[in-house]
RNA sequence: GCGCCCGUAGCUCAGCUGGAUAGAGCGUCGGCCUUCGAAGCCGAAUGUCGUAAGUUCGAAUCUUACCGGGCGCGCCA
């Protein structure tokens, strides 16, 4: 049990039998057990204790007594406890909580003991979710707008995991119309030497596609169809040696995001699932003919003000038809709940999708679009619109690869671009100044936290060196000598891991690990730099004397190093759910060491 | 016209399932390295929370209207 619950359950158990004395009156033991709203906390400011209440404020009402009368009795009944150490009555009736250290003491043992585990539901048992993003184009590489649904997308995965989910991740192919068509003829073109046609495909990628095709692949130019189908093969798994033509899976693995399962749009058509998928809501009485043309008219909860077209007038299905058929492709392979993510520009979408879902025999709240909010990239101050048919984009691997050199990390980049976008709200829009990507990244702050935990590393890497065990199960009174009111309060804000978890997955909100770890490694940075002087293992100074180890306190030292471990565990933890690399030493970039020395 | 998203410090953004004196990073100014990592720490300055009403003991947070910015309303994909 958290801390919060465990003070929750304290202050629960004192109403209620205040309320049974009659307290509370007539209306108090039902009030009071019927109340659940009130919240525990911690205080914005460190004098106001550990954690805070507001339930005297919010029993007022039913209770028929002022706040301030019911947060006497309560601080009074709170004597003694065995969790709350003391309790007071502030402001409009807060009652500010102060806890027994034992109780910080247990919290960090269970660290221990769960380690990865910690914060995490206790096994997988959850909904299976089919979560779809990405799905870009796959007519042209991963660009840095793209990055942000594979790394939202993913991400959100990650703490859907972590609270107990099942989850699949999966990749749309839109292999299928007009957009391939003009793919396919982009290339032939370029390998005959000829001008593009004028809405095709140009850029440096696709004249090495076509170069390197043409010498390889020779095969795919038999038909228009084998030359598109190979074409998006060649753009999911790249040229080989290529920097342009990275390949679509292997940039998105360069990102941390790895799917599950790749669906081709094609492959549904040719397998009769749209067909089959229209049968099903032709039986439902979903369908009308009009004009010579095939209409969904939706039916379900959500209101759209007009029908929208499944099949064309010249027979040919449109694109929602395949949508239709996916939605039903997931459903039928037995999850519990769809998920997609798309670009806010989809969000007239989503009325019709979940129509359509509702219409193939679906609960329609078992649906969710989660959308992001638009990249602009800037250039100089100005936008610049990105394009595959005009080629002129940016992609994540040049992104990335700029990142890389400019700290000496391979894997910095995408630690940079991950937390970038995931320090924000999905729903805000993001401006992304290519010029200035190199020389911001450098004050990310995802070094900053990646520094603390390299640091929280080094402290365990020198107890070692000077041959002290860092333990990770002590008994209470070993703990006791942990009593420093900063290192109780990191506790308190590692406790929080759990409940952080568990309110991202449900908000789809990983931003808020984003954040959290962020608040964490300034905690700790803090208190490592202020505690130099009452430091945690014994300096050279200290050791100077043969007998040092007989005056040196090391129960303090190992409660201390006890401690320094659980941190870290929750670093760890919050690092791999955003998918950020958690590394034990970080050497200083070569460019911020010469900026020192000017 | 209708619908969705956004508007919080000089800049970029958290906070929005209502709580105490509205926060962080960057930038600015001033300090701190002989001792567990200075990619660090400490301190200072900076706000009509777009505007106006309403609900509430209490509103950046909820409701309504308006203002400003973005996006969507195809037999396109």
């Amino acid at each position: 049990m958290s801390i919060g619950d465990k003070v929750r359950r304290a202050i629960a158990r004192r109403l209620a039998s205040l309320a049974d004395d009659g307290v509370f009156g007539e209306a108090g033991p039902s009030a009071v057990r019927a109340a659940t709203s009130w919240t525990v906390e911690r205080p914005k400011r460190a004098e106001h204790g550990d954690l805070a209440t507001n339930v005297a404020m919010t029993l007022t009402k039913a209770v028929g007594k002022p706040p301030r009368v019911i947060a006497e009795a309560l601080v009074k009944a709170l004597e003694g406890d065995a969790v709350i150490a003391s309790a007071e009555i502030a402001g409009p009736g807060f009652v500010n909580l102060r806890l027994h250290p034992s109780v910080f003491h247990e919290e960090l043992a269970e660290i221990l003991l769960k380690g990865r585990g910690y914060g995490r539901a206790p096994s997988a048992t959850g909904e299976r979710i089919n979560l779809e993003f990405v799905s870009a184009n796959p007519v042209g590489p991963i660009t840095v707008a793209a990055a942000r649904n594979a790394i939202f997308g993913d991400t959100v995965g990650r703490v859907l995991e972590a609270a107990g989910a099942r989850v699949t991740r999966e990749y749309y192919i839109n292999d299928f119309g007009n957009q391939v068509r003009l793919f396919a003829a982009s290339i032939r073109a370029i390998s005959d030497g000829q001008p593009v046609p004028e809405e095709g495909y140009k850029g440096a990628y696709i004249e090495e596609l076509a170069t390197f095709m043409k010498a390889n692949d020779p095969k795919a130019f038999e038909s228009e169809e084998t030359l598109s189908r190979a074409g998006i093969g060649w753009m999911l798994s790249g040229v080989p040696g290529s920097k342009t033509m990275v390949g679509i899976q292997r940039s998105l693995s360069l990102l941390g995001v790895d799917h599950d399962v790749w669906t081709n749009e094609e492959a549904l058509h040719r397998s009769g699932k749209v067909g089959m998928a229209l049968a099903k809501l032709e039986r439902g009485g979903y369908l009308e003919k009009k004009d010579g043309a095939l209409f969904f008219v939706g039916k379900g909860t959500e209101s759209e003000d007009k029908d929208r077209v499944v099949q064309k007038s010249d027979g040919n299905y449109a694109y929602f038809a395949s949508d239709i058929a996916y939605l039903a492709d997931k459903m039928n392979r037995g999850y519990d709940r769809v998920m997609i993510v798309l670009a806010i520009d989809h969000h007239g979408y989503v009325p019709r999708f979940k129509n359509a879902f509702e219409a193939l025999g679906y609960p329609p709240e078992k649906f969710e679009v989660l959308l992001y909010n638009f990249v602009y990239i800037v250039r100089n101050g100005e936008v610049v619109k990105m394009g595959k048919r005009a080629g002129n984009f940016v992609t994540s691997d040049d992104v990335i690869e700029e990142i890389d050199e400019a700290t000496g990390r391979v894997g910095a980049g995408k630690d940079a671009l991950r937390f970038f976008y995931l320090s924000r709200t999905a729903n805000v829009k993001v401006d992304f100044d290519i010029e200035l990507a190199k020389k911001a990244s450098l004050d990310n702050p995802v070094f900053y936290v990646q520094y603390g935990h390299a640091r929280l590393c080094s402290i365990l890497k020198k107890a070692a060196e000077l041959g002290i065990e860092s333990p990770t199960d002590l008994s209470p009174s070993e703990w006791t000598s942990l009593a420093s009111p900063d290192e109780l309060a990191i506790t308190m804000r590692l406790s929080e891991l759990p409940a952080l978890i568990a309110g991202a997955a449900e908000m789809r909100e990983p931003h808020r690990v984003a954040f959290y770890v962020q608040e964490l490694a300034k905690d700790f940075q803090s208190y490592f730099t202020r505690f130099k002087a009452d430091p945690i293992l014994p300096r050279d100074s200290d050791r100077k004397d043969p007998e040092w180890n007989k005056t040196w306190d090391m129960n303090k030292t190992r409660a201390r190093l006890a401690w320094v471990q659980a941190t870290r565990v929750v670093y760890r933890t919050a690092l791999e759910l955003l998918g950020v690399d958690a590394p034990e030493r970080m050497d200083k970039p070569a460019d911020a060491e010469s900026d020192e020395s000017e």
